[in-house]
DNA sequence: ACTCGATGTTAAAAATATATTACATAACGT
DNA sequence: ACGTTATGTAATATATTTTTAACATCGAGT
């Protein structure tokens, strides 16, 4: 289990690009909407590849869409 | 198979790092050093979690030690 | 010539991510 | 009240990542 080391930001992007759907989310990324929710949600932590795509559907850089926070960072 | 869609500068982030082995590395984030060489080789894309917990070993964004490169992005 | 440390590599097992299918509920429009 | 859409969730199957253990090579030192 243990919490993962990060957050992120998919549920609020999702909405600002005009509330997208995790189902459409989930095609633009060629992963369901299931894989898109559970990862959402926190329930562990997706490929880094899965995690650019995300982020490069909303044209972010990956760190603004997942939001590292571990003690032994500054 | 499929190559992946980045790739990574562990290589020169370890030589810049004094050095540094792929057994420190793993040791560093807890993982083999035979992941750290799978990775460092491209030969999967690492859970975003090792992902960043190597960045967090060189202190570097991500997207510093992992470069995405797809068509799709400008 | 020998040892040792770092790396390459491989096979098999274990762990984790993702797909598929299915059912449930809540919100919304009609 | 009804149908539709988005989401939550769960079970099982498949795919991928990671570990473990083992053996090989190469370079630096002694």
């Amino acid at each position: 289990m243990a919490a993962l080391p990060f957050t992120n930001a998919i549920r609020t992007l999702r909405f600002l690009a005009g509330e997208m759907t995790q189902g459409d989310l989930g095609d633009a990324v060629s992963v369901t909407r299931q894989t898109i929710a559970a990862i959402e949600q926190g329930k562990y932590s997706p490929s880094l590849e899965v995690a650019f795509r995300i982020a490069a559907v909303f044209d972010k850089p990956l760190e603004e869409v997942f939001i590292w926070n571990d003690a032994t960072t500054s």
